[in-house]
RNA sequence: CGGAGCGUAGCGCAGCCUGGUAGCGCGCUGCGUUCGGGACGCAGAGGCCGAGGGUUCGAAUCCCUCCGCUCCGACCA
């Protein structure tokens, strides 16, 4: 492919809506075009890039067994009532009515038409396991696309759907998955690794998520370097060291006026953060509940879904904070509350703690957790940070950014039951599958790939996923003579199945140079009329200083031995 | 959904405060000189200044409404 007949411009400034590395450079290189917020169009390099994280996904996919499928993107709504997501997931859906004023979905992702379609096919035990997948754009109504490709409207995802006799062989296709997915991003060139996750609206028993560490990554990851505990923070638990209980005197009564956040508190009474509690009040299912934690602490809202088993979760409005503390938002507390209380674990025995009130422009001090109220239970309800301890060894843990490039669930039979997805056992009982789900985000993939790997000049692409392995810069377009060199190249490196691109374009060399860094193909061969005259021909690896000149007629079989080896190591 | 910022040529920006009919750099076209790490000169093309309304003799500039984009937050009792 010549850039002069390319759909192809880079960029010299960095585009200014862009915050992050790899969205800078996905514009930059000319990969990708905004079309909208969280709408990019790839254009010719990108796509080609995109073709060939896919074409490795689909490689390890089908030898894992997994057999694709392609399913509707557009999708009736009923479907969707009748696994309960419309309600959970419903506001993220794109909504539309067809000409009947059919309630139709674009598909967020395919759990409820992939168990609509296994239920009618399964019909025996002999049929499974079966796993499916499936290449395709989905669409959700982000709240806040980000970041490029990163968090999309619409974006590419590969979903793959196990469907099992038993739990025990669910969780073998679990691990097939699971094992294929370190595969694919190894292959991808990515550093990534599993964690421990939050099921969230897909719900299941359990699930881990492959996380690609970077400082720009949207999500915390839990990390124990001593016994190798990985975790999503939203996920993540942690041990609380035992306290002695310890003697409190009794309460009294202190002025805060118009003091009512944590932080004006601090400064108000001179105090630490821990010193406090800080109560919360919510609405689970439209039920309040009051949440009590340390007040230097953040809630997981995550965790207390869970805790609460609810459908529903968000913050009470003011007049539910009224009647159920009898005061303004700002001075509530735990002590003479009528509605249910959970507690985070660390309040557990916990004594001399500052909260409100719940009377206006007033707190309490000496409260003591088990003296003064009523805890209905206590639990883990608090995001895990920096020196929290290890739940599996104790040790003190660390925090980092990540990056989810693919997440793997055991789901169970939520799906199967709602379908009544079942199949017939060798004892010719009816018995519901059980499932697994599998989602590997391929264009935030392709970002992740150039947020992990890049310099100041540019992109350095694996040449697993680069859009060409090699790019070869005439710097000479009016030489016939660097010409024929370039054609002979050409043909000879696309003849061993190497795909080329050729700088033929009319420009100065530092200009070819330039571009050639920014667009990062991982081997560059430089072809001009002064090496020429010493026979020579210019090889350089992206990612390395070194240039090395190699005489014209070993030239190809330097490129191919080189190219071979730059394989290799992407798919050891 | 709440908060903040931005919207002027394909891209990056100035002009706005203090109203007088639009400018810079990159890119693009032509000619010439250059030619191994983003050259230079000359000559050009390209803009309903996000949209609508208002104030004014006159609006990119002041006022109102809307739309779009980006960031922060979804943490607060």
């Amino acid at each position: 492919m010549r850039w002069s007949r390319t759909l192809l411009n880079t960029l010299r400034d960095n585009p200014q809506d862009a915050e992050i590395n790899s969205h800078k450079l996905l514009i930059r290189a000319g990969l990708a075009r905004k079309l909208a917020g969280g709408l990019y169009t790839f254009m010719p390099l990108g796509l080609r890039t995109l073709h060939k994280i896919s074409a490795i996904v689909r490689d390890e996919m089908n030898k894992a067994e997994a057999q694709e499928i392609l399913m509707p993107a557009l999708q009736p709504s009923e479907l969707w009532e009748r696994s309960g997501r419309l309600e959970t997931m419903g506001p993220g859906m794109f909504k539309l009515k067809d000409r009947a004023e059919r309630l139709m979905a674009l598909g967020p992702t395919h759990e409820e038409v992939v168990t609509e379609l296994l239920s009618n096919e399964i019909n025996s035990y002999r049929q499974l396991p079966c796993t499916v997948y499936q290449i395709q754009t989905k669409f959700r109504d982000e709240i806040r696309p980000r970041f490029g490709l990163m968090r999309a409207k619409e974006f590419i995802m590969k979903d793959a759907y196990s469907f099992d006799a038993s739990m025990d062989d669910a969780d073998k296709s679990y691990k097939a998955m699971y094992n294929a997915y370190v595969r694919i991003f190894n292959r991808c060139g990515l550093d990534a690794r599993p964690v421990e996750a939050d099921t969230g609206d897909i719900g299941g028993q359990w699930s881990h998520e492959f996380m690609v560490l970077a400082d720009s990554g949207e999500d915390g990851i839990v990390d124990c370097a001593a016994c190798g505990y990985a975790a999503n923070q939203e996920k993540a638990e942690r041990i609380i060291p035992e306290k002695e209980a310890q003697l409190c005197p009794a309460i009294e009564e202190i002025e805060t006026p118009g003091i009512k956040t944590i932080d004006q508190l601090v400064s108000f009474l001179k105090c630490k953060s821990s010193a406090f509690i800080k109560t919360l009040i919510y609405l689970a299912d439209d039920q309040p509940v009051v949440i009590i934690i340390p007040g230097n602490r953040a809630l997981n809202e995550h965790k207390l879904k869970r805790v609460l088993q609810a459908k529903k979760l968000e913050m009470a409005d003011d007049a539910t904070i009224l009647s159920v503390t009898g005061a303004t938002a700002g001075f509530a507390g735990p002590v003479g509350l009528s509605v249910k209380i959970f507690a985070d674990n660390s309040l557990k025995n916990a004594t001399n703690l500052i909260t409100g009130a719940n009377k206006a422009d007033s707190h309490i001090k000496n409260v003591d957790i088990e003296r003064d109220t009523d805890v209905t239970a206590y639990e883990d309800l608090v995001i895990v940070t920096a020196g929290d301890c290890c739940p599996r060894c104790r040790e003190r843990m660390q925090i980092k950014r990540g990056i989810e490039v693919g997440h793997v669930f055991k789901l169970g039979t939520k799906y199967t039951e709602a379908f009544e997805a079942k199949y017939l056992n060798d004892k010719g009982e009816s018995l519901e599958m059980v499932m697994g789900c599998y989602g590997i985000g391929v264009t935030r993939t392709l970002q992740a790939v150039i947020e992990q790997s890049n310099d100041k000049d540019g992109i350095i692409w694996p040449i697993s996923v680069a859009p060409f392995a090699i790019t070869i810069l005439n710097l000479d377009p009016s030489d016939d003579q660097v010409n024929n060199v370039v054609d002979g190249l050409e043909k000879e490196l696309t003849d061993h199945n190497l795909d080329v691109f050729i700088d033929d374009r009319n420009e100065r060399p530092g200009v070819k140079f330039k571009d050639a860094d920014l667009i990062g193909c991982p081997l560059r061969v430089v072809v001009g009329a002064r090496g020429l005259k010493n026979n020579s021909i210019e090889i350089k690896q992206r990612s390395s200083k070194k240039n090395t000149q190699v005489p014209v007629e070993e030239a190809a079989k330097s490129i191919i031995q080189l190219a071979e080896e730059m394989f290799q190591r992407c798919n050891s």
